[in-house]
RNA sequence: GCGAGAAUAGCUCAGUUGGUAGAGCACAACCUUGCCAAGGUUGGGGUCGCGGGUUCGAAUCCCGUUUCUCGCUCCA
């Protein structure tokens, strides 16, 4: 079956069985938002606490906190999201490029400023020593024509960028007579302004609301916080700060299901070091990283690194944590080094001294970060795409069949066990009743009479739950069940009151921390 | 964003040159069976994605729009 295939019947599957459901269904539909459904969000809540887990109770000076989506407005500008994400955007028709307008009318700047040069040039090299550059420029007519170009056009593209005046901003273009690069014609779309932040507006909206962005990000909510969780927890560097929540962006495509969508939930971690030592940390928590994800056994040759060659304006080192997905090898994770960048930003912009006395140097820095920064949505996908399979076996009546099977490491389950009555009779569903009451606490658990056994335990697969306790007429007289494993079909026979333990001891994170501190 | 294709019941689909919508599975109730889906009876569920237009009449033809899929592009 081909790998297309088998991601499209992923996403029918997570909605057939309450994974995941596209945002406002009923109305058509909202591009690129999704609803975790009654299964979905118990995994989701599963592997956030496998990561919390992992960065708060594994290390012990790594805490976490929880900030909120709005912030002040300065932050974005003091990060970088302001100037970076706000590009006013046109496309060539002819060859489907698409260009940022303010830079092909800076190149046409530039063009005039090189004809000039030119022409400075040449007659320096005629005139020698005696060239006066100021003079020529005031009396050379074509240097004279090009300035004059080169004035009003800057003037005209200044004030259009000022006012965000798009339809300007392509009027000039087309004034210009810019041509496109590739397909070399004037074939140009309207300017669209595209913001690759939502804002909202904080206050009265009749004069003097605050224009504020939905995040991003959930880094900066650390970085501002750093100097209050460093001074009230007493934290000593090396420490980190571990976050869990929504950011947003607003995405010209987002495609590929849950994969890239417009909102969307991170998992970051920014750990604060002794600068210089950034890069031994770098590698020390890219091999944690990658030991987090191959913990839950989905292969280690379904991961890989892919080492960034051109950096961003505020890291010196970075690389992604691939998984491949039925569409490819994809990102499912980035660990930075973001340098001094962000903190130092934010003491300029603040001005609030963001510095760390280390009393074993006796001087202040402003620390180094490593940033570990997590999809979840994308995890999401991996565990999924991981776990879909579908099995052939053979049917009762001795014919093949396709068994569709969720085969979730038990950790992560939304439903950790089924409890079925063998028949819906005989005292059987009471005893179910009861076995479930005892364990409800401890699990997750589910009650299902309806059907027969063989096809209650093929919904259970389909769920991904990984044990099914059956209560038979053997159970009223001797106190034992059988539990039958997803993954095998076997069963075996145990006593009522062992069933709590042998659950617990499959469905426990310390295993898979255990391989992550190996 | 561009190009191509798709949209009919919860799911998979049928629906003749335009004549007021069907099947299987699923779901609910009851009966029966009882360890790996598909026994019986009965029932609920669709203004055919949405909005216009053509027509006596539109699921069907035309236009627009929304969502999805694929390719390109973009983002990191």
């Amino acid at each position: 079956m081909a790998q297309e295939d088998v991601f499209k019947k992923l996403v029918a599957h997570c909605k057939e069985y309450g994974y995941v459901f596209q945002s406002s269904e009923i109305y058509d539909g909202l591009s690129a938002v999704y609803d975790y459904g009654q299964n979905g969000v118990e995994l989701k809540n599963n592997i956030k606490k496998y990561w919390w887990d992992s960065m708060v109770l594994l290390h012990e000076n790594v805490v976490g906190i929880d900030s909120a989506i709005f912030m002040h407005p300065t932050i974005w500008k003091a990060s970088g999201h302001v100037d970076a994400f706000n590009d006013p955007l046109i496309d060539n028709k002819d060859s489907k490029k698409r260009y940022r307008a303010d830079v092909l009318i800076e190149e046409q700047l530039a063009k005039y400023e090189e004809k000039i040069n030119k022409e400075i040039e040449k007659a320096r090299k005629r005139f020698g020593e005696e060239f006066e550059e100021m003079q020529f420029r005031e009396t050379n007519p074509r240097v004279l024509e090009n300035q004059k170009k080169w004035d009003q056009l800057h003037e005209r593209f200044s004030k259009a960028l000022n006012d965000g005046d798009l339809e300007e901003l392509r009027q000039i273009i087309i004034d210009e007579e810019i041509v496109c690069p590739v397909s070399g014609t004037r074939n140009w779309t309207e300017v669209r302004q595209f913001n690759l932040m939502f804002s909202t507006e904080m206050g009265s909206t009749a004069d003097g609301a605050l224009k504020v962005f939905l995040r991003p990000e959930t880094a900066q909510g650390i970085f501002v916080n750093y100097l209050n969780v460093q001074k009230t927890g007493r934290m000593k560097i090396p420490f980190g700060i571990a976050q869990i929540g929504k950011a947003f962006r607003n995405e010209i495509v987002a495609r590929q299901f849950i994969f890239r969508m417009r909102e969307f939930e991170q998992m970051e971690m920014q750990f604060f070091v002794k600068p210089g030592t950034e890069l031994e940390w770098f590698e020390e928590w890219r091999s944690i990283r990658m030991s987090w994800h191959q913990a839950l056994g989905f292969g280690a040759e379904n991961y890989r690194f892919h080492v960034h060659e051109k950096l961003a304006h505020y890291a010196n080192a970075a690389v992604d944590i691939e998984y491949k997905f039925p569409f490819g090898f994809k990102e499912v994770e980035g660990i930075h080094s973001r340098t001094d960048f962000d903190l130092s930003q934010h003491q300029k912009y603040s001005g609030k001294k963001i510095s760390y006395y280390d009393p074993e140097l006796g001087e202040s820095y402003v620390p180094y970060v490593i940033e570990t920064s997590i999809g979840l949505d994308r995890m999401f996908l991996q565990v999924i795409s991981a776990s879909y399979c579908e099995e052939e076996v053979e049917t009762a009546s001795g014919e093949k069949d396709t068994r569709v099977v969720m085969k979730l490491p038990p950790v992560l389950a939304p439903v950790k066990l089924a409890v079925l009555p063998l028949v819906k009779k005989d005292g059987l569903p009471e005893k179910a009743r009861e076995i479930i009451d005892d364990l409800k606490f401890d699990f997750n658990c589910q009650y299902d009479e309806k059907d027969s056994i063989g096809k209650r335990y093929r919904r259970m697969d389909a769920i991904g739950t990984p044990f099914c306790v059956t209560v038979d007429h053997q159970t009223l007289e001797d106190q034992t069940v059988t539990i039958r494993y997803r993954d095998t079909m076997e069963q075996d026979r145990v006593p009522i009151a062992e069933v709590k333990g042998i659950i617990a001891s499959q469905i426990s994170f310390k295993s898979l921390f255990e391989k992550i501190l190996k």
